[in-house]
DNA sequence: CGAATTTGACCTGCGC
DNA sequence: GCGCAGGTCAAATTCG
């Protein structure tokens, strides 16, 4: 029995062990369930606030859709309005201006500038296009700027628009979409090319004429110059350049000197810049991006202009008239290809250089479409197309980087149908002016809107613009007899700008306006200060006229001083 | 020596 | 299918 008895307690304490390892275990299945439930409470807490975070994007994507439709909405509904009264009091007087060749191309809008210009005759090969044209206006890409397929893509693919992430997302996409110096992405731009064709879209090009004499215009961007070829129909070459800011930036150029005036440029732009742009490049840009658009929308109903002939809405600041297109001087269309790609031209010459339209960038700018599309031209107020011209032209207006994101806004915001009001181009450069001081680094959106709505709202800066942009030109031109303007006012008439204005041969006239920015101007000159009582007073006065005459420049005395802030 | 430009070859689309 | 013309590539050349 003892002995029997004295193996029991081993076996007891072999059960006590098992016992308490079975404890022991059972206590770490405790745990672990415990630390499961754990893991599961807070799987479930972080998928709440994943939750919530998607209801969050999810209203902040609905809230920009909507906007965006909204604006739309407007934005078409305004130029609806528009054009049907324009029909409505001019439909008459159009059908009898527009003549024959609208009635070839009753889709065709012609957009000429402040001034009509004499037309020459229309090249042979332009002629021959547009027999064959007559793109369907769904068929048009308004890729080039202001690319809402971003936003559509997005929306698709419930994102949220803001998000970095999706931002990457967009410029990788466009990425892919880009012209690519390699044959590894050549084969993702064969893949963006089916999705133009399967869509039934062409990108758009914005082709801009404008006299210049060196190899390229200075728009801001870095080019790279991939090619050259002698097109055919002009003894000049054409250069190919793409845009190096970005490695991936789809946007090429081409760049051919004009076969009657070899002192006109002709630069084409395509694509859409995917990266931030400096200022005088967002200004390209954007103005581009308002061509193809007004392209496109003058495609959706055209040839309907106001009481003078005009159609007006506002272009970066400037304001551009849909006018009679007879009025419109056509040109050689430098490249056939431009019956496969839509292309909007910019025309900031008036034919050819003779001594009576050597400041043709205040009279003439017209966009002109190639055939098979409804061709569009535009028409800016005598004096704002010299900012155009001038930020377009060699000289360079640079206020530091600026976004594409700014640029679209700035388009939807700037293609406002009509002039703006006195009182509101008043009141809004009156609050970013205070931005600035709130800021230490001004916004730049904030200046360039500021320096939008100071040209297009008061008389004074813009003639003062004006008058400087002139005797570049003037300058520039080489012709002695056209060194001064004269900026004439409704009752006053001044003399002595030419003295104030003189320039310094060896830089670049820009190159002082680059210097002294305009949005310095406005911060800081006593203008600044007085443009509230000042603008009041001008409301009633029409903008001053320009023209020109022999070495004599003409200003409100109290535009001079801000006139040597400018320029000086 | 690296970057930019030049330039001839090649590819592609379109019309005949 | 062929030729033409626009557009692109990439090696050679030039430039800073």
């Amino acid at each position: 029995m003892a002995e029997e008895n004295a193996g029991r307690p081993e076996d007891i304490g072999h059960a006590e062990e098992n016992i308490g390892r079975k404890a022991i275990c059972h206590a770490e299945e405790c745990n672990k369930e415990a630390l499961k439930e754990d893991q599961v409470e807070i799987a479930r807490a972080e998928m709440s606030q994943v939750k919530e975070e998607n209801a969050r994007l999810k209203m902040l994507l609905e809230k920009i859709d909507h906007h965006y439709t909204s604006l739309q909405m407007h934005f078409t509904g305004i130029c609806h309005t528009q054009k049907s009264s324009n029909e409505a009091e001019d439909g008459d007087k159009i059908i009898a201006d527009s003549s024959s060749k609208l009635e070839e191309e009753p889709e065709l809008v012609s957009l000429s500038l402040g001034r009509s210009s004499g037309s020459p005759s229309e090249p042979k090969k332009q002629q021959h296009e547009e027999k064959q044209h007559h793109l369907p206006k769904e068929d048009d890409d308004l890729r080039l700027g202001l690319n809402f397929n971003s936003l559509e893509d997005s929306k698709s693919e419930r994102k949220d628009p803001l998000s970095p992430e999706n931002s990457q997302a967009e410029e990788e996409e466009e990425g892919k979409e880009a012209w690519s110096p390699n044959k590894a992405l050549k084969v993702a731009k064969s893949g963006a090319d089916d999705d133009l064709s399967q869509s039934g879209t062409k990108k758009t090009r914005v082709s801009v004429r404008t006299r210049c004499d060196t190899p390229t215009m200075n728009d801001g961007c870095q080019w790279r110059k991939y090619g050259q070829k002698i097109a055919k129909g002009n003894p000049c070459p054409r250069a190919y350049y793409r845009c190096t800011v970005a490695p991936l930036c789809p946007v090429r150029k081409q760049v051919q000197r004009c076969a009657e005036d070899t002192s006109i440029l002709i630069t084409t732009y395509e694509g859409t810049h995917n990266h931030p742009l400096p200022f005088s490049a967002t200004a390209m840009a954007s103005t581009t991006s308002a061509a193809a658009s007004m392209l496109l929308s003058g495609s959706s109903s055209s040839s309907k202009f106001t009481s003078n002939g005009n159609l007006s809405t506002n272009l970066i600041g400037l304001n551009v008239n849909l006018a009679d297109n007879t009025k419109c001087q056509p040109y050689y269309l430098p490249n056939t290809s431009a019956t496969s790609h839509p292309t909007i031209t910019l025309d900031l010459t008036n034919g050819p250089p003779t001594a009576s339209n050597q400041f043709n960038i205040f009279s003439s700018a017209s966009f002109q479409s190639t055939p098979r599309l409804n061709s569009t031209s535009l028409s800016f107020l005598p004096s704002q197309p010299s900012l155009l011209s001038s930020i377009w032209g060699d000289g360079n207006l640079s206020y530091g980087a600026n976004t594409m994101a700014y640029s679209k806004n700035q388009m939807m915001g700037s293609l406002q149908p009509g002039r703006i009001s006195q009182e509101q181009s008043y009141q809004v450069p009156l609050l970013q002016k205070n931005n600035y001081q709130a800021a230490a680094v001004p916004s730049e959106q904030a200046l360039t809107e500021s320096l939008t709505k100071a040209i297009t709202s008061d008389p004074r800066f813009r003639s003062m613009v004006a008058a400087a942009i002139t005797t570049m030109v003037a300058k520039g031109s080489g012709s002695a007899s056209a060194s001064g303007v004269t900026l004439v006012s409704n009752d006053n008439k001044y003399e002595g700008l030419g003295n104030i204005m003189k320039w310094d041969d060896k830089t670049t006239d820009w190159v002082k306006m680059k210097d002294c920015s305009v949005a310095s101007f406005l911060n800081h000159s006593p203008y600044a200060a007085q443009r509230s009582t000042s603008l009041r007073k001008q409301q009633s006065q029409p903008p001053f006229s320009v023209s020109k005459t022999a070495a004599s420049a003409t200003l409100p005395e109290n535009v001079d001083q801000t006139s040597r802030i400018l320029l000086e």
